[in-house]
DNA sequence: ATCGTACATTAGCATGACCT
DNA sequence: AGGTCATGCTAATGTACGAT
C-alpha cells in the first residue's frame, strides 16, 4: 500500500482490537507481527482501512466456508427426514393441525414439569456459565436451541455465543416459570450489577418488570445477606476478616497488596467525592484446588444481623518526631544484588539473535521477526501459577493518612496470624510505601514482622526514571518527536519515566533503530563521495535524519 | 438588574415493620 | 420468600432576600 496517500487508523474500541486478534489467527504474517500483542487499544496499533478490510475478508472466508459446508449437509439430512415424517402422516390421514398441537402441548408439559423441578442456584457469586448449566434442565436447553437454531446441531466452538444468548432466554423462563423465586445466576447478576454501578433502583425495577432481573426489593436483600456474611465471619474469627477462599487452605503463603481508591473525583463539584483504602490478599492456588468464587447464601432477611462498630474504627497511632531515622537491616550482603552470569550470557544470545534477525530486513512489510517482547514471548516456556485473591473490607480514610495505614497493617497481621504465618508481606505504591517505612523506622518493635515491599511495577518506573536521567540531554528525545513515534510532550515525559508501556515501547524502538544506524556505518552507507574518513564527515543534521528513518522503520513494525 | 447566600421544599433511596 | 408501606435521611432544586 502506497503509506503516503493513506491515513492511519488509530486501534480505538475493544471490538476492533478483539477482531484483529482473533482472525489474526487465521493469517500467518498478521499473527507474527502481532505476538505478544493482547490489547491493541494499549499498544497503539495502527491500520489502513484498506488494509483493515481487505485482512478481514480474507480471514472470515476460512473459518465461515468450513460452517457453511457443515449447515449444507445437516440442512440436506433434516429436510428428508421432516418430508418423510409429512409424507407418513399424510397416508395416515390424520388432522395435522390438532396433531401438531397436541405434540406441543405434550412437549410443553413435560418441559415445564422439567422446570419446575430444577435446582435452584443456592449462592450469591458464582455468576458464569458453568452454574447456569447446572440449573437449566438439559430439555428445556434442547427446545430453545432448536427453536433458535431451527436445526439439530451438536455444540461446536464456533457457536458459544449462540449458547450464552439460548442459556439467557433459558434463564428467563426458569425465572418467570418460578414467578421469580427461582435465582438464577443472570438475573442476579444482572440485577446487582446495574444496583452497583447505577445505584437507580428505577433502573433495577424497569430490567425486573421485563424479566430480565430479580427485583429492586431482593437486590437489596442480596446485599444485605453479603453483608451479613462479612459481620458474622468478622465475628467468628475474633474480629478479623477473612474471606472466603481463605479459609479453607492455610498451607499457601498469604501476601497483601494496599492501594488508595478515589471514588466520584471526575464530578465538578466533587460531590459525593471520597477516599478510600483498598486491601487484597493473595496466594498461590493449591495443587488439588479447584479456583472458587465466594459462595455466599441468600437470605431474606433485611436486617443487619450484628452490630460490629470496630469494622470501620481506625487503630489510633501517634508518632513522637515527624521524622524518624533510616534504619538500614543489617547485613546487607553484595551477593544478594549480583547478577547471575549464566542469565545475562543467554538473555544477550537472544536479544542478539533477534536483532540480527529483524536487521535483515529494511521494508516493514517484509519482516517476519516478531518485535521484541512478541519474539521473547514465543521462546519462552514458563507455566505461570494461578494466585487467588481475596478482597479485604476496604476502609473508608485516604491512605496516606498515617492512621489508616496503620490500622490495614494491623489487619494484615491479624489475617497473618490467624492462617498460621509468622511474617506479613504487603506490597504497596511508591507514595504509600513512603509512608509505611516512616511508620515502620518509628515503630520498630511493631514492625519486627511486617515485610514493606515496594510493588514491581513501580520499581520497574524507578528504572525507567534513571535511564531518563541518563539519557536526558542525548537528544533521544528528540528523535523521537522527528520520527513522528511520539509527540513532543510524549516524549519529554518518557524520559522521565512516566507512561510504563510507552516507556517499553520507545526503548525497544530507539534499540532496533540504533542497531540499524550501527548496520548502516558498517555497510558504509554514509561515506560521501568526496572523503575517505567516513565517519567524521558527514554532516549532524544528515545523520540525524538517517536515524529518523531507521526511527520510522522500526516504528512502522 | 444581577449575584450570592440562606433557607425551604422535594425527589429518591435505605430501612424496618408488616402483609400476602 | 417476596412485595408494600411509612418513615427518616440526604442531595438536588427552588425561592426569598439582601448586597452590589
Amino acid at each position: 500500500t502506497d503509506l503516503k496517500t493513506v491515513t492511519l487508523n488509530q486501534v480505538q474500541t475493544f471490538e476492533t482490537s478483539d477482531k484483529i486478534l482473533k482472525n489474526a489467527k487465521f493469517d500467518k504474517e498478521v499473527s507474527c507481527r502481532l505476538a505478544g500483542i493482547s490489547d491493541l487499544i494499549a499498544a497503539e496499533g495502527k491500520y489502513h482501512l484498506k488494509c483493515y478490510a481487505r485482512f478481514l475478508r480474507n480471514t472470515q472466508k476460512i473459518p465461515q466456508e468450513d460452517q457453511e459446508k457443515d449447515k449444507a449437509e445437516q440442512l440436506h439430512a433434516g429436510n428428508q427426514s421432516c418430508d418423510d415424517e409429512l409424507r407418513n402422516d399424510a397416508i395416515e390421514d390424520i388432522d395435522l393441525d390438532v396433531e401438531l398441537l397436541s405434540w406441543l402441548y405434550r412437549v410443553a408439559v413435560k418441559v415445564h414439569h422439567d422446570v419446575k423441578s430444577a435446582p435452584t442456584h443456592g449462592c450469591i457469586g458464582n455468576i458464569n456459565q458453568e452454574s447456569v448449566e447446572d440449573i437449566i434442565p438439559r430439555s428445556l436447553f434442547i427446545l430453545v436451541s432448536l427453536l433458535c437454531t431451527g436445526s439439530q446441531e451438536e455444540e461446536n466452538e464456533a457457536d458459544t455465543d449462540l449458547k450464552t444468548l439460548v442459556l439467557s432466554v433459558c434463564q428467563d423462563i426458569v425465572f418467570v416459570a418460578s414467578r421469580g423465586r427461582k435465582l438464577t445466576p443472570k438475573h442476579l447478576g444482572l440485577g446487582l450489577t446495574l444496583h452497583q454501578a447505577t445505584r437507580s433502583k428505577e433502573l433495577v425495577q424497569l430490567l425486573h418488570s421485563a424479566g430480565h432481573s430479580i427485583s429492586y426489593e431482593t437486590v437489596l436483600r442480596m446485599d444485605n445477606s453479603s453483608a451479613n456474611d462479612v459481620l458474622v465471619r468478622y465475628k467468628e474469627n475474633g474480629n478479623v476478616f477473612v474471606p472466603r477462599n481463605f479459609t479453607e487452605s492455610t498451607a499457601s503463603y498469604t501476601r497483601y497488596a494496599v492501594d488508595n481508591m478515589d471514588i466520584n473525583e471526575e464530578t465538578l463539584s466533587g460531590m459525593g467525592t471520597f477516599h478510600a483504602t483498598q486491601v487484597a490478599a493473595f496466594r498461590r492456588k493449591g495443587d488439588d484446588e479447584l479456583p472458587m468464587d465466594i459462595r455466599i447464601i441468600p437470605k431474606s432477611a433485611r436486617r443487619l444481623d450484628l452490630e460490629v462498630p470496630q469494622l470501620h474504627q481506625l487503630s489510633q497511632i501517634s508518632l513522637e518526631n515527624k521524622k524518624p531515622e533510616a534504619v538500614l537491616e543489617e547485613p546487607v550482603e553484595e551477593g544478594w544484588y549480583k547478577p547471575i552470569q549464566e542469565k545475562i550470557d543467554e538473555s544477550y544470545k537472544k536479544e542478539l539473535a533477534w536483532i540480527l534477525g529483524r536487521l535483515v530486513h529494511q521494508q516493514p512489510e517484509l519482516q517476519k521477526i516478531p518485535g521484541w517482547s512478541g519474539f521473547n514471548q514465543l521462546l519462552s516456556s514458563n507455566q505461570h501459577q494461578v494466585t487467588m485473591v481475596g478482597p479485604l473490607p476496604i476502609v473508608n480514610a485516604p491512605a496516606h493518612e498515617y492512621e489508616t495505614l496503620w490500622t490495614v497493617i494491623l489487619r494484615c497481621k491479624a489475617m497473618t496470624r490467624l492462617r498460621n504465618g509468622k511474617y506479613t508481606v504487603i506490597t504497596m505504591d511508591e507514595g504509600l510505601y513512603n509512608k509505611a517505612k516512616m511508620l515502620q523506622w518509628a515503630k520498630m518493635e511493631e514492625f519486627k514482622n511486617v515485610v514493606v515491599v515496594l510493588g514491581g511495577f513501580h520499581t520497574q518506573m524507578t528504572l525507567s526514571k534513571v535511564i531518563g536521567k541518563y539519557l536526558e540531554s542525548s537528544g533521544i528525545s528528540d528523535i523521537w518527536a522527528e520520527s513522528e513515534v511520539f509527540g513532543e510532550t510524549t516524549a519529554v515525559n518518557i524520559l522521565k519515566g512516566k507512561l510504563w508501556n510507552r516507556v517499553v515501547r520507545a526503548h525497544k524502538l530507539s534499540y532496533e533503530a540504533l542497531w540499524r544506524v550501527h548496520q548502516g556505518f558498517q555497510h558504509g552507507d554514509f561515506v560521501t563521495k568526496e572523503t575517505k574518513n567516513a565517519f567524521n564527515q558527514i554532516a549532524d543534521d544528515q545523520a540525524l535524519e538517517h536515524v529518523n528513518k531507521s526511527g520510522k522503520v522500526a516504528g512502522g513494525l
